[in-house]
DNA sequence: GGAATAGTGTCTCTCAGACACTATGAC
DNA sequence: GTCATAGTGTCTGAGAGACACTATTCC
C-alpha cells in the first residue's frame, strides 16, 4: 500500500505565569513555516520511539529540556490539508508544568498567553484550543490544576491554580470541603511564611493518588 | 525523512442487543490474521479521504453498510508491536447505531457482546474497552445512549438503553427529572401501543440538540 | 373489574454556595 | 494591640434517591 503520510506528534505545554495560563511554542528551524513560532512537535523516529508518548517526551525533551511532566494524549488531528507537505496525521498532548519549571529560556522557547493567542501555522490554533478546553473541562472534576504548581504548595495557591484554569473564582469554604472528600493531598512539616500574618500549611500530591477524580463538578 | 509508518481508522460500532452492548466485528480478508475476527479497520487511503473521519465513514459503510451514525474520536494507539507490519498508527473511533439498524448481515461480519468478549488480533481489544469506558463514562453525562434506540422510542426504552449502557438500574422518577431539565427530546404524535397496559407517549431526538449534556453525573 | 405498565407527587437527606466567624503569626 | 491571611462553622436552598401514588389502556 503506497501510503505517504506524514506522522507527526505536537505538545501543548500548559502553565501557569503571573495569573495566566500560558502556552509554550518554540520557533520553527525548519521548513514549512520556518522561523515562526509554533507548537513544539515533530516526526515519529521509528527507530527510537516505542509509541507517540516516547515521541512526545522526546520532543518536551529535545525542545524544552522539560523531562517528566504530567502528560496526556489530547486527540490526533488529520488529513491532506494541514500540512503543506501532504497527508498528515499529528497525535496531539498536552503536558502541565509547575510554574517556573522553564526557568532557563532559549531564545528559540517562549511562553505566551493563550486566551489572545496569536495566528500559528498548520492548525496550531485548533490544537491549543482543545487542548485549553479539555484542561478547563476536566478541572472540573480532578486534581489536575494541581499539576500546574511546585513541588509543595497552599490551599490558597492550589485554589488560585484552579480559579485560573477554570477562569471563574470559587469560594473557599466549599473548595476545601471538596478537597477533603478525595484525599489526594498530604502535608508536609514546613508551613509557608510569607507576610505578616498567619503561615499556611504546605501540602504535597500523595505518591499513590496522583490524578484523584471528584465524584461531582467542583463549581456549577 | 524515512517513515514507512502505516496508518490506519479502526471503529468500534456499538449497538444493544438483547439488553446487552454488542459490538461489531468482521472476519479479516487479508493478512495479517486473515479469517480472523477483528474490529472493522483499513488504511487511510491518501487520495479519497480528507481526513481520518472520513476514512471512519467509508470504512463503516464499506464494512457494515452503515451511512451516518454517530461517530466520534475515541483514542490514537500506536507503536511497533501493536501491528506485525511495523511501525503503526491506528486512529480509534466508536460509533453508535441503533438496534436493528444492521439487519441484513453478510456472513464476514457478526456481533459479539462486549463483556466477555473473544481475544481480538493485534491490540482491539484495549480499543474495545476503551471505547467501552468512554460510552460508559459520557452516558452519566450526556444524551449519548439516545443514539443507540431507533427514531422514536418511549422513555422507558431510553431508560434501559440508559440501565445497558452504564451497567446499573435507575429510578424512573429521578431519570425523567432529569431528561426534563434538558430538554433535547421532542415528542411525536403517535404512542406506542403494546400489551395489555396503558400506551407510552413516543419521542424523538431534537435535531437541534443532538449531544445534549448534564451538568452533573446521572446515577452517583 | 384485573393486569400491567405509564406517568407523577412527595419526603428526606445530602451537599454546594454563601458568608460570617475564629485562629495565628508578623509587626 | 493591629493587620492580613489561614482556616472553620453554619444556614439555606436545590436537587438526587427512594418510594408510593394515580392514570390509562387492553383484556
Amino acid at each position: 500500500v503506497e501510503q505517504k503520510i506524514i506522522a507527526t506528534v505536537d505538545v501543548v505545554l500548559l502553565t501557569i505565569i503571573e495569573d495566566r495560563l500560558e502556552v509554550l511554542l518554540v520557533k520553527r528551524a525548519a521548513e514549512p513555516f520556518a522561523g515562526r513560532w509554533a507548537l513544539p512537535g515533530g516526526y515519529v523516529h521509528v527507530e527510537e520511539d516505542g509509541d507517540a508518548l516516547a515521541t512526545a517526551r522526546r520532543v518536551l525533551e529535545q525542545k524544552a529540556g522539560i523531562v517528566s511532566p504530567y502528560l496526556e494524549q489530547l486527540c490526533t488531528f488529520s488529513g491532506h490539508s494541514r500540512d503543506p507537505r501532504g497527508w498528515s496525521v499529528s497525535i496531539a498532548y498536552f503536558a502541565l508544568v509547575p510554574r517556573g519549571a522553564l526557568a532557563p529560556q532559549k531564545s528559540s522557547v517562549c511562553l505566551q498567553a493563550v486566551d489572545g493567542l496569536a495566528q500559528l501555522p498548520f492548525d496550531h490554533n485548533r490544537i491549543v484550543d482543545a487542548a485549553v478546553a479539555r484542561v478547563r473541562s476536566k478541572a472540573g472534576y480532578s486534581s489536575l490544576p494541581a499539576f500546574l504548581l511546585p513541588e509543595t504548595f497552599t490551599l490558597t495557591e492550589l485554589q488560585q491554580a484552579y480559579e485560573q484554569v477554570i477562569g471563574t473564582t470559587l469560594d473557599k469554604s466549599a473548595f476545601r470541603r471538596k478537597l477533603g472528600l478525595l484525599d489526594f493531598l498530604e502535608p508536609v512539616k514546613n508551613r509557608s511564611r510569607t507576610g505578616k500574618h498567619r503561615p499556611a500549611q504546605l501540602f504535597r500530591i500523595r505518591k499513590d493518588r496522583r490524578l484523584a477524580l471528584f465524584g461531582r463538578t467542583l463549581a456549577s
